[in-house]
DNA sequence: TTGACAAAGTGTTGTATAGACACTAAGGTT
DNA sequence: AACCTTAGTGTCTATACAACACTTTGTCAA
């Protein structure tokens, strides 16, 4: 069955920059893709994929990220749209880029248990990317960058229990310079938004840390009031 | 002639929100146009039309607002791309929104002597509009109101001479609430992005005020020494 | 011409926030 | 028992922000 129309359309797509953040190497990561077909056939791609006509944008990008790796429950944010003629070697295509973060910790199985097209590459060591991914990438770094100052985003990273060094270290990570320990805590504890576990750190060779959890709802509460979070 | 596709395509169409400032109203405006022909005929709407296969998405922007209203010279940026099914009643449409800013002083005439079917309209007393566009506009404000602050895009809506009262109302009115005349000057000046011009006001029935511009050029040399922006 | 009006223009002070800075505590390893 | 690694903690200074009221300048009308 084909599709008829007066006038000529551009495909349209979706295409997702999922971000971890690697607690070990201290590093933060996207999830990639390595393609089956043409074009760019064994080049790593951003996961993404043709937009249903019944289906919201939204929808699409989680239908696509489900389908190529598994995940399901995420943050994800519309990031910015992609149209220059010539981007797609195949014809006009027009993609709507999202951005994801997840708490790796949660997914670490899967992405390694999966066919070996599926991998995390540290975002200072890319491969060499099809299409315009590496454009796309680069927007999503910006905008992370830009965005995770002003709202706690960077929670979404973590796992549910971390510590202050660990929240610290998500911090440099993403705006690429050093924080002081003692003004990161008590500017983070100064908000009232981290609740104190009674639990600590376990399995390292040194003093174990306490550990902490984001309050959302007290979050929410506060921004009704007007609260403004900053970093 | 017809154009015939193995799957189905949405249609893609391009948006814009043009921001105008009156000065005399310490008024916020958008541009809008009246629908000549279905759906919503009538009624007014946003400045756009369907993206063509050979010009990038920025291009087609520009495209539609000179045809529509004459436009041509305007600080234009990509706001969020709104691709819902259902909401343009002919079928399924994605339109990339951008929003404008432009120097209304500059184009009063043309607006007024255009054809009845564009119009400018306050913020705060909007006509009811065709397709989710009222959607948009609310999108583009929020985006105007988070970005005036760390940007200095706001000069974009003044003429290029203008004075420290007009630009301080500009502020109040993107951000809906009143500043510190005192405090406000102290700020701007002392970032030494603004001119002193031997010149002052003229054809005002009180004590004239002194004009200023903007130095873009200095601006762009302040960030790439780590210069923050911020009112 | 002068008095009324309207907006321009101008500093100080207290308060809060950001940034610089170094040592002790705890727990595991050798 | 000594060592190694990371956790955890407080003060001071400089800067930025917020609150606050009066004088100056020019126009217009009586």
């Amino acid at each position: 069955m084909s599709h008829t129309y007066k006038y000529p359309r551009p495909s349209v797509t979706v295409d997702c920059v999922v971000f971890g953040l690697d607690l070990d190497a201290d590093d933060l990561k996207i999830l990639l893709i390595q393609r089956s077909g043409e074009p760019f056939a064994g080049m790593w791609a951003l996961p993404g994929g043709f937009v249903d006509m019944d289906e919201t944008l939204e929808q699409s990008a989680r239908r696509e990220l489900q389908e190529e790796t598994g995940i399901s429950r995420l943050f994800l944010e519309q990031l910015y749209t992609f149209g220059d003629p010539g981007r797609d070697p195949r014809g006009r295509t027009i993609t709507i880029a999202y951005y994801a973060l997840i708490k790796m910790s949660d997914y670490a199985i899967q992405a390694a248990s999966d066919a070996s097209d599926v991998a995390w590459f540290a975002v200072s060591d890319l491969p060499k990317l099809a299409f315009d991914h590496d454009k796309i990438i680069q927007t999503a770094l910006a905008r992370l960058k830009g965005k995770v100052r002003y709202q706690p985003i960077g929670f979404e990273l973590l796992p549910t229990k971390f510590t202050l060094s660990q929240l610290q270290g998500l911090y440099e990570v993403i705006l690429e310079r050093e924080l002081d320990k003692r003004n990161f805590r008590k500017k983070i504890l100064g908000m009232g938004l981290l609740v104190e576990l009674e639990e600590i750190q376990k399995d390292v060779a040194h003093r174990a840390a306490r550990l902490y959890r984001f309050d959302e709802d007290r979050y929410k509460r506060l921004v009704k009031q007007g609260f403004n979070f900053e970093i």
